[in-house]
DNA sequence: GCCACCGGTGGC
DNA sequence: GCCACCGGTGGC
């Protein structure tokens, strides 16, 4: 029921490394590796190494990876998912294909490259992707063909949002998938020309006015979107608690059995579960003493400071 | 010292 | 619940 029959495009990440060449992303441990494979793209232009399809064969450890999110229509039956979590604590998953679903046949269709993925997103909503689209890059598919790729439980699916405007010339943007039971799904970086990694609209107005070069180029705020997929794991990211209720309700107690395991799965500890209280509910206010002092100086101001809306930004203008 | 990654909050 | 933002920091 979700969102799932209109179609647009996802990825698909996947944490085992081993799989394969391409991408190696890597292969052991650092997680910072996991950037190489979306050099890949940076390679300018290079159109044919990509898609990075993971082997299932070389699986250990089945820790699914997320891919670029797709529309998927079928629903979500991940109870296939082996549970990658547990063990391999920090495996980082990285995208390892890019996928599109035809609007006609609801068939999965690998994309090549991230860029021409980036390309058939930006309009995917006025341009509808069909299998024969894909004869840019295979000359005879067609909707008769099988799919490229179905959800089956190997890998961590996501869906991504539609209508994202390709990165500036020059500019990359890059999504980093988080580990299982963060508080995000994933990160959107850009990197500007001169390396810069920007990660929000407020850094990158700052950074364009500092660098009204790119401004004068075309870079327009509109061609930027930190808008991130949405994994179809259901529990991948962790839940918050509860915002401020948890506190006021200490003496609300929390059945262990109405927690839901994963979600603590996390070794944190949940200090304020145990400072807050000993056996008294405090009153509804947040204690000062106990709090590690969090609270953000709100500083920015004003949000309409560039008028852009990511979800449409398709400013053909 | 840097920075990629994670945590977590404010605001809707 | 989702999204945007950004502080903190472990690991290099």
């Amino acid at each position: 029921m979700t969102e799932n029959n209109f179609h647009d495009s996802s990825f698909l990440s996947q944490g085992d490394n081993t799989s394969q060449d391409f991408i190696d992303v890597s292969s052991s441990s650092s997680s910072s590796d996991d950037e190489s494979s979306e050099d890949e793209n940076n390679q300018s232009g290079d159109a044919s190494k990509q898609l990075v399809l993971y082997d299932p064969a070389a699986n250990g450890t089945l820790v699914p990876a997320p891919e670029p999110a797709t529309p998927f229509q079928q629903h979500p039956r991940r109870q296939g998912f082996p549970i990658s979590n547990q063990q391999s604590p920090r495996v980082l998953p990285s995208v390892g294909a890019f996928t599109v679903q035809c609007a006609n046949c609801f068939k999965w269709r690998l994309i090549p490259t991230k860029e021409k993925y980036e390309e058939i997103r930006e309009h995917i909503l006025e341009q509808p992707f069909y299998c024969e689209t894909a004869r840019e890059w295979r000359p005879d598919i067609s909707c008769d063909d099988p799919a490229d790729i179905s959800q089956d439980g190997s890998r961590l699916w996501a869906i991504d949002k539609p209508n994202i405007a390709q990165p500036p010339p020059g500019w990359q943007r890059l999504l980093r998938i988080r580990g299982e039971g963060s508080t995000k799904f994933a990160d959107v970086y850009y990197v500007a020309p001169s390396g810069k990694r920007l990660r929000s609209m407020v850094e990158v107005q700052k950074y364009l006015l500092e660098h009204p070069e790119y401004v004068s180029n075309g870079v327009t705020m509109s061609q930027f979107s930190f808008q991130i997929p949405k994994p179809l794991q259901e529990n991948y990211v962790r839940k918050r608690p509860a915002r401020l209720l948890a506190s006021c309700n200490g003496n609300e107690r929390l059945e262990p059995d109405l927690v839901r395991p994963l979600a603590w799965a996390g070794p944190d500890e949940s200090p304020d579960l145990q400072l807050g209280m000993p056996r008294l509910p405090p009153p509804c206010v947040p204690d000062p003493i106990n709090r590690p002092a969090k609270k953000r100086a709100k500083k920015s101001p004003p949000k309409e400071m560039y008028s852009s809306d990511p979800r449409a930004s398709i400013d053909s203008s």
